[in-house]
DNA sequence: GATGAATGAGACTTCATTCAT
DNA sequence: GATGAATGAAGTCTCATTCAT
């Protein structure tokens, strides 16, 4: 697709297809070969970019953090502009889940971190953007309280098959957040 | 020269060993050989029990759900005999964080059941235990969001350095549990 | 099936299995799991009885060659009672791969014997018993030569799809038994 | 160290020693191993060069029948030159056995198309190649029985000591030429 | 006598990584 | 700079065979 020379291109390439495979087939599933595959680039490529397959799931997983830094931001807007702040999260929290592919990776990037302590600043990103996000309208006990709620609630719902229920979960906001 | 005749404790040594392996590798790195070195069976062995990893690995994540199962008991004893069950809760959340490899395996479970839908009746074990037990002390509704909180706070501590706050936590159980 | 004291019949029990599955799988793919499952004993009874694969896959060879002569009798008496020898013959042969599952095993057997010459008078029996027999009807040689012919046809027939040209292979041998 | 860089000569070499491996030990008895060993390359030089063990033997029973292809182009010199062709193709039958090494890989391929569909059109090439080069000195039917008579010899005079009755064999020729 | 348990060898295959070109 | 070739380690799994019971 990106033509020979354009270098940058390639890891970006390289990159995106990492990323997008580790939402399919988890972190410890990543191979070269894998990736060579989707970014069609040539097996060699992959070893040319990143030294070690270790590298290349790091580039990968910063990438996926930045995607959700991004988001948090997008998050910011929406709640700046609203006036009932727990709907407005509950709401966010359902849409982000609606695109499975796009919620997969940021999980992924926080079991990583689990086990590799290296990654650990990375998947702060989110949570902590999360909470000094929400520390602007409650107590910083509160706002933890309620990024742990929406965390549990987005990991439940990746992991079962019942849809979120918005309503409770604004309710619930609500109620944390008056700490 | 030949193990011992003991085909009950052999299959149970090998379901702890590749338990306590997922804690520490993850579900997806786990292998026979890790599994036979740290069971101190014969690679063979492990083969001769489970036909497959996937067996083996289910058989493992089984155990741990039942672990869970186990706990669930436990939280229940102490939060009927309890007169503050947000601080109960709490405590026992803490408590439980403290043994790491003892927390780990659950949150495993959880994340291996993402991409492997037939490990979601497994996983839900906890999440429904933990909502049929603060049932009965507060409205569905609390009681769902009061065990994504607790979720949320453990894959955080877990994935994470800092120590829980207890405090916080039980200011913010009391608030969802009244809802 | 043949309850626990019949060692006799636990004995052609394997080796009837053993046979069937030669013809299914080939003789090289023969294993006692295969064997004790087709016939329904426990694995330990396979090699309690045959010391090893070899003498169960040697036994199961006989079987087939007993069955070869067995049918070398009834096909004497059908050329015996007949005025038209290579009309016989040429029937008998076509309605001989009729039955695809009893012809192959003849078929293993010389492929076995190619390669372990210990079997090489185990699969003589039938061609030298169809000699034998074709030669009271002709001279040596055209014996020899018609027994060539209706191997090389069965086997082929065997590994093609096309049914055998009857009326073509009654010509061959009328032209080759008046040698 | 690295192997020298000549991927068609490796793949070739691989290929070679995989068709004589098949003639030595039967195309199921065929591993990575023996091929590796054989054709003096690392065992990973095997799998690199064919995805599976089954496209290597499929590219080997290929070869076998290319070299098929070979030999029936000679004999069709021959015979096209001769005068007495019963008598030529007698002599060739002989001539072909002389050197077992190099007769049995087809009789491999044979045998192995009876249970695997797919290599029939491989195996059909030796037979519908001599019954066309028959057909031009006979009837169709003569032909085809012409074949089987000499593929029935062939495959015996294999699995069998004694040699080939090169008289016979050309009486038996001649008669059958002539229907 | 009979059998399930046990195991080590070895089969196929994948793959990270290295390197000649 | 870039890549296909190359390989050895390791992974999963099968199985003949042995043996305690």
């Amino acid at each position: 697709m990106t033509g020979r020379r354009d270098p940058e291109g390639r890891r970006r390439a390289i990159v995106d297809a990492a990323s997008a495979l580790i939402a399919e087939v988890g972190v410890d599933n990543l191979t070269h070969r894998l990736v060579a595959a989707r970014a069609q680039v040539p097996l060699g490529a992959t070893t040319y970019y990143f030294a070690t397959l270790d590298d290349l799931s790091r580039a990968a997983l910063e990438h996926i953090a930045q995607t959700t830094v991004a988001c948090l931001r997008s998050w910011a807007e929406t709640i700046e502009s609203s006036d009932d702040i727990a709907a407005s999260l509950a709401e966010l929290t359902t849409r982000y889940l609606a695109d499975r592919p796009s919620a997969l990776p940021e999980t992924e990037l926080y079991l990583a971190a689990i086990r590799r302590p290296e990654l650990r600043p990375l998947s702060r990103l989110w949570f902590d953007g999360l909470v000094r996000l929400l520390s602007e309208h409650a107590s910083p006990e509160a706002a933890t309280a309620a990024a742990f709620l929406i965390d549990g609630a987005i990991i439940h719902s990746l992991s079962g098959d019942e849809p979120l229920d918005t309503g409770g979960l604004t309710a619930a906001l609500r109620s944390l957040l008056s700490i």
